[in-house]
DNA sequence: CGGCATCCGTCGCGATACTG
DNA sequence: CAGTATCGCGACGGATGCCG
């Protein structure tokens, strides 16, 4: 067997689930994204319930992050022509899978956080 | 049942879930990170080598996103005392745990990413 | 080869105020 | 109640250079 250049052992399936892995997390790694899904998980609310629910988010955040959801079909937005006016937010079909998927990454993070703690005191001590 | 205050209905867990899963995103959610991960992946591999598998990567982020794997306790790191010095870097048994739980995000975006560019360009349609 | 320090541009996000 | 506009800061990350 000829090996002209060993550098890359990557095979390019896996390259291309992590590109779209890195583009999926690019898209819900912000800062307040999946708190948004996460409340919409209990079904629909409206944008000063989700506001509440949530705790911390501005106004403006959390208008952009709806946006966001909304156009990538992840959220259907429902404005009602009332005064005052009123808008019920919900998760789609799409944004429900969503969550599912996260699931096994949170179980993760329950089932290893103390033990990443104790690694970064470890590792900190190393440099007191 | 007395209901004083109907503005929450996130039960509990849920919220505790959420914030894990917030805290790991904030982790991994970086631009470089999980490229880290999926290159180690296919074992142990060497600074430079991770450097020209990922591409794109400067020599500084490198550094730092291993900083930050190997003090999580993702990554070992293990230096040789040799001239021209040589550092192998490979994933621990937690950071291959880690990988398992994000392969269900991978799929979800592989299944949904086109349907997430048309859900997008309905909405940009509308504002054209 | 691998690591660290410095400089600097960009941008995410908060604060605030105004509209329908 | 819901949305938009403007301003400003701070963190992130790229470029570069020096060191063991």
């Amino acid at each position: 067997m000829k090996r002209t250049k060993p550098t890359s052992t990557i095979d390019p399936t896996r390259a291309e689930h992590c590109r779209v892995l890195g583009a999926v997390l690019d898209r819900i790694g912000d800062k307040w994204t999946i708190m948004v899904v996460a409340v919409l998980t209990n079904g629909p609310a409206r944008f000063t319930t989700i506001m509440r629910e949530i705790g911390g988010i501005t106004h403006r955040m959390l208008t952009l992050t709806l946006r966001g959801l909304e156009r990538d079909g992840l959220v259907k937005r429902t404005a009602y022509a009332t005064v005052p006016p009123r808008v019920d937010y919900e998760l789609t079909e799409m944004g429900r899978t969503l969550i599912t998927t996260l699931v096994p990454l949170a179980q993760w993070g329950e089932a290893n956080w103390q033990a990443i703690r104790r690694a970064q005191e470890r590792h900190d001590a190393q440099f007191a």
